[in-house]
DNA sequence: GACCTTCGTCGAATCGATTCGAGTGCGACT
DNA sequence: AGTCGCACTCGAATCGATTCGACGAAGGTC
């Protein structure tokens, strides 16, 4: 009756009769206990009112705690509007859940120290496209925590999930150059870590540090060299939108063709577009990326390059374990596959 | 340059030759410390490639761990395919974060012991419309842990967060009488924790678990007593065009109204009733819930109930706070506002 | 010069389990 | 009957930090 402290199992095994190492043996169905004993143990828990083994003087003892930790650059809301980023976590669930280790989301609360510091995981992921990894990394590197990264620059130590981002990026300009196209604007993912909205210059890539988006720019400018465009603040229909009547809104300068770094955003071009007055692929060609599932017709039509999402969060699940178990773990990269869809033609 | 074992605070402070208390109050910024003393400290630290306190053991000592759990019934996909839970979970997220908590997300993986037994959380929240709360809650409760609820049958020892389901789903029941309706069908979300399709019967109703959908039920049963319908698998636009197809197939049968208990399911009912011609609201008339921004353009006209989820989630959050302060915390409960869209008319 | 604070540091206890080697008792085998 | 082996059980060490009370030295007061 107690109220003050709750049982531990040095209690219940008091109560039981017996030791504390014979009572954690009981728990945990290893080692050799007779059935009468554990029987003993368990009803003297029940009694108790004991709910079994605290997981976080387990964790301690074991040095593991079944905590697999996602790091997550944007809010939880940005992160989880985009269906590849779940469809990523939803791989990396699908292998590390049925192995015990739950997810963790760690986002980086601009304010304080990192809650990468602090948290008790014993592997992580970094998702997405993060242009802030570096100082990530080494402290997780530096505790020992095996990290896997989604799309990120090679760093040594890391295991890295890979995509064909510039290829991929490449065959869409040149789908667009071979409908006849040549004036082409690219709408991008944040570039950089104070993201913000703004042309994108030559100066801005030089201090990007988002891999995934600089790659895609230099896929796309491998077929148009010139080609200028605008950054947003993250893959969402909204930014794609303000991004396409910026660039749209002047008949001057408008483009023929937009390749958008993703399909949320390529959605928001097309949705500017339609609020301008202008046909697409009529008056403009756009192309996104990555062959989502949207629930929206007009997403349903795209032209993209289909990326494997949960596969690679599978690969990522994969590799995490791998390095749990103490093994090396292999680099994989993915590769994306053209999909013609309705939002293309050639220019007028 | 041992490679087998990774530095300890104890190691640091012999290295800084100081003792471990002392070492450990340098950390923490807690405690007097001399200036001159934590530099040597740290600069242990550095020298040992030493990244800080275990969070494990930190945690065992502390008996905090600074993670709060997110109780889903779903798998990851398709509870956050719903951007009402993202709201949700973006709200608790809001609160918690800034006070130094994680989320940790805790699925029901059916097979073997539930990973809530082994999670080393505060706190919880049961998160959605769970059918199965109730073996959850004991063991959180056994645990000491304290635990919220988001629209879970009132449980003592859970902090509920509440919402007017029943007269929501009521308000939208006498406005499609009111425009002259009579024979109503609904499209529920799952009831039972064997979730399958099925017709919505008085059976089914009886031994339905999950809370907010029986709730919703009701409310409707108020105004069209008779009121039939279909069972979903979950809040998702597929869903919704399924069970779509299934009622409006037959001219014979076919209602004049649709309720839908989400506004995915209702998109989904909606673009059920395009792929067999029959134009909304002019042959039927289809409610939702939430007020989810979807983005597609049928649903920003969707008649239905709007939801404050981002709130809902706050004052989850909120409540977490409160009970890990060893306060009280109070029950909240939110109500729905009408929101009259374009997919609601006379029937013909 | 004696006494009292204040500041900084340290030792030891503690958080709650797991684990390993050692010990015990009992049945079986020769 | 003696010895061996097996099946359990136990004690003690350990995981890595935090925290509290005690202690010593420096500085200030009368």
């Amino acid at each position: 009756m107690s109220i003050a402290t709750r049982p531990t199992l040095a209690s219940v095994a008091k109560l039981a009769g017996v030791s504390a190492s014979t009572a954690s043996l009981a728990f945990n169905d290893s080692g050799p206990v007779s059935a009468s004993t554990r029987e003993k143990v368990l009803d003297a828990a029940r009694t108790l009112g004991y709910a079994g083994p605290d997981p976080r003087a387990r964790s301690l003892r074991r040095g593991r705690s079944g905590i697999v930790g996602v790091v997550l650059e944007e809010s939880l809301r940005d992160a989880f509007r985009d269906p590849m980023n779940l469809a990523m976590l939803d791989g990396i669930a699908d292998l590390t859940g049925p192995a015990g280790n739950s997810l963790l989301l760690l986002t980086e609360t601009a304010a304080g120290r990192s809650t990468l510091v602090d948290a008790p995981v014993d592997a992580a992921v970094l998702f997405g496209c993060s242009p802030v990894v570096d100082e990530k990394v080494a402290i997780l590197l530096r505790r020992g925590i095996p990290v896997v990264a989604i799309e990120g620059r090679p760093i040594p130590g890391v295991l890295d999930i890979g995509l064909d981002n510039r290829e991929a990026t490449r065959s869409l300009a040149e789908h667009l150059k071979g409908l006849g196209h040549s004036d082409v604007a690219l709408v991008t993912l944040e570039l950089d870590r104070d993201r913000r909205r703004s042309r994108v210059t030559q100066k801005l890539l030089a201090r990007a540090t988002s891999h995934t988006a600089l790659e895609r720019v230099h896929g796309a400018r491998e077929v148009f060299p010139a080609a200028g465009g605008l950054t947003t603040l993250g893959s969402t229909v909204d930014e794609g939108r303000i991004a396409g009547l910026a660039l749209l809104g002047d008949p001057e300068t408008r483009p023929t063709a937009v390749i958008a770094q993703s399909d949320l955003l390529a959605v928001g071009v097309i949705r500017a577009a339609a609020e301008l007055g202008l046909a697409v692929p009529g008056d403009l060609s756009v192309v996104g990326f990555d062959g989502v599932r949207i629930d929206d017709p007009v997403a349903a039509e795209l032209t993209t390059m289909v990326q494997p999402g949960f596969a690679k969060g599978q690969a990522a699940g994969r590799g995490i374990l791998e390095l749990l178990a103490g093994r090396e773990g292999r680099s994989v990269s993915f590769t994306s596959a053209f999909r013609r869809g309705a939002t293309t033609a050639p220019p007028r």
